[in-house]
RNA sequence: GGUGCGUUAGCAAAGCGGUUAUGCUCCGGCCUGCAAAGCCGGCUAGUCCAGUUCGACUCUGGAACGCACCUCCA
């Protein structure tokens, strides 16, 4: 039986789709300005893997992950860059979907695109005017009126009262409760816009996320992601939004994940601490890096430093170094062998992937033991289900030749040399070869079967 | 100021009221011509102070420190 931490209930709950065997999934995807960084990263990667867990538990899933087109980041960005809007955000989402993919993450079934669903926001804020909980200001915004909504701050925690007395409220006297939040922005010169009830404009932040999820989901689905600052306000907005509207649920299971940090600190823009993932691929194996996002819980926080990424790199090394020579069928998991109910236990408890991970670092163990064909094929099994481990090991192990150096060629080579060198017991010359391939990090493996390499 | 979360060995990171977590690093041993990989073993874990208990890293209370949200952010 799956567990969820329920952002909404601050504790661990039973899942229960709201249709047997079906789950629908909405996540708060990116706004396309600029490339991925980390904390993208992770809400991918996380999301993937809970995703993928559903799926391999059975469930049918409808995974949405919507992307931000129009916003004020994407307006002054591609002003600056003279270039069109259409021209940034269609550049940047290709590029997210290169990071995407090369991190393992599966494509969700539907990326709804804010600019392609203003009429659905339009019949939204109609809809909440007409339950008198929108407002249109004097300076032609349109407004969520707080004060009518009951279960404001059910989400975060956070009373009104509370808010109010936050320093950092700012005045507005356009509207009626400095709490309230835009939700139709009236157009400004220059500014792209659309048509509305209330003059011609554009949609505020959170009022796309209602419509889009309504849109392909309903009024009332089963789980609701994205990235823990988006606790307050985004999803409270949402919650407030389409729950005012409707007068029912919106939706049972909220998941935050934590933050990427760098020196103990929240990686984010406006720090501009941030590394892309480009920048990473650059330097590590996506899966390396994907490793490292699984190794610790997605409700953790995440530290990013190379010292972590070169530690998670030796531990996949170690697992791809398990599989190495051996014939691995693909297979689905028995789930019923004691380490893949480990697995699965752990996984089933809220997503718990650093135990997970460590019952294949007992798996490998037992495959280096036993060299037993079945329990390497249970291992990849398992590894599969989050989206590790499918690859040919020596393609992990031995990698691209970066930055010049031997090539696969050249290396075959210098091992027959050193071979020859080795059957006339010259190990001075012998070792001179091992040395000078390890001084372009290529590791030279003895055995029985003849010698393997690997880069470091 | 308000609210929430965290503090585990050299580093990273889980579970668990009593039994080796796991990975990396480092140190022994086996294996090897020597290595590497692997195997076996080791490395002063549980921020502090009280309490509950036969027994607490695990439960309760308090303190200290750290982080986050309260403003755009994954």
């Amino acid at each position: 039986m799956l567990k969820i931490y329920n952002t909404l209930a601050r504790d661990k709950q039973e899942f229960k789709p709201i249709q047997p065997g079906q789950v629908r999934m909405y996540v708060c995807g990116m706004t396309v300005y600029d490339y991925c960084h980390l904390g993208h990263a992770r809400v991918l990667v996380v999301f993937d893997m809970v995703a993928r867990w559903l799926r391999n538990s059975g469930y049918a899933l409808t995974y949405v992950r919507n992307i931000t087109d129009i916003d004020d980041k994407i307006i002054a960005r591609a002003t600056q860059n003279n270039e069109t809007i259409e021209a940034l955000t269609a550049r940047f989402i290709e590029a997210m979907d290169l990071d995407a993919a090369a991190l393992g993450v599966i494509k969700p079934d539907l990326e709804p695109r804010a600019t392609r669903h203003i009429p659905d926001m339009l019949a939204l804020i109609k809809q909440l005017e007409t339950n008198g909980l929108a407002y249109r200001a004097d300076n032609g915004d349109v407004y969520y009126a707080v004060r009518g909504f009951e279960g404001y701050g059910k989400l975060s925690g956070k009373s009104l009262q509370d808010l109010r007395a936050g320093e950092r409220v700012e005045v507005d006297s356009y509207k009626r409760d400095p709490l309230d939040f835009v939700l139709w922005k009236a157009a400004k010169p220059g500014e792209p816009s659309w048509d509305s009830p209330w003059g011609m404009g554009r949609p505020g932040w959170h009022i796309e996320c209602s419509a889009m999820s309504e849109h392909h989901l309903g009024h009332h689905f089963d789980i609701h992601g994205g990235g823990q600052d988006l606790q307050f306000p985004h999803h409270e907005n949402e919650i407030a939004q389409s729950e005012g509207a409707h007068h029912c649920t919106y939706v049972n299971y909220w998941m935050h994940n934590g933050f990427v940090r760098v020196d103990d600190e929240k990686m984010s823009k406006s720090l501009d601490n941030f590394f892309t993932i480009r920048e990473v691929l650059k330097v590590y194996d996506p899966e390396v890096l994907r490793f490292f996002i699984l190794r610790a819980h997605y409700r953790s926080p995440l530290n990013y430093s190379d010292q972590h990424l070169d530690d998670a790199k030796q531990a996949l090394t170690r697992l791809y170094t398990s599989l190495r020579g051996m014939d691995t069928p693909s297979i689905q998991p028995d789930w019923s062998q004691p380490f893949t109910a480990r697995f699965k236990a752990a996984m089933d408890d809220d997503f718990n992937t650093p135990e997970a991970l460590a019952v294949l670092f007992d798996l490998a163990g037992e495959v280096n033991r036993s060299h037993d064909t079945n329990t390497a094929a249970q291992l990849k099994a398992l590894a599969g289900t989050l989206g590790l481990l499918q690859r040919v090991p020596e393609e992990f192990l031995q990698g691209e030749a970066a930055g010049g150096g031997f090539d696969a060629e050249d290396i075959e080579n210098l091992i027959t040399e050193r071979a020859n060198a080795k059957k006339k017991r010259n190990f001075a010359e012998a070792d001179q070869i091992r040395q000078n391939l390890l001084d372009q990090g290529i590791v030279l493996e003895d055995s029985p079967q003849g010698t393997t390499w690997r880069r470091q």
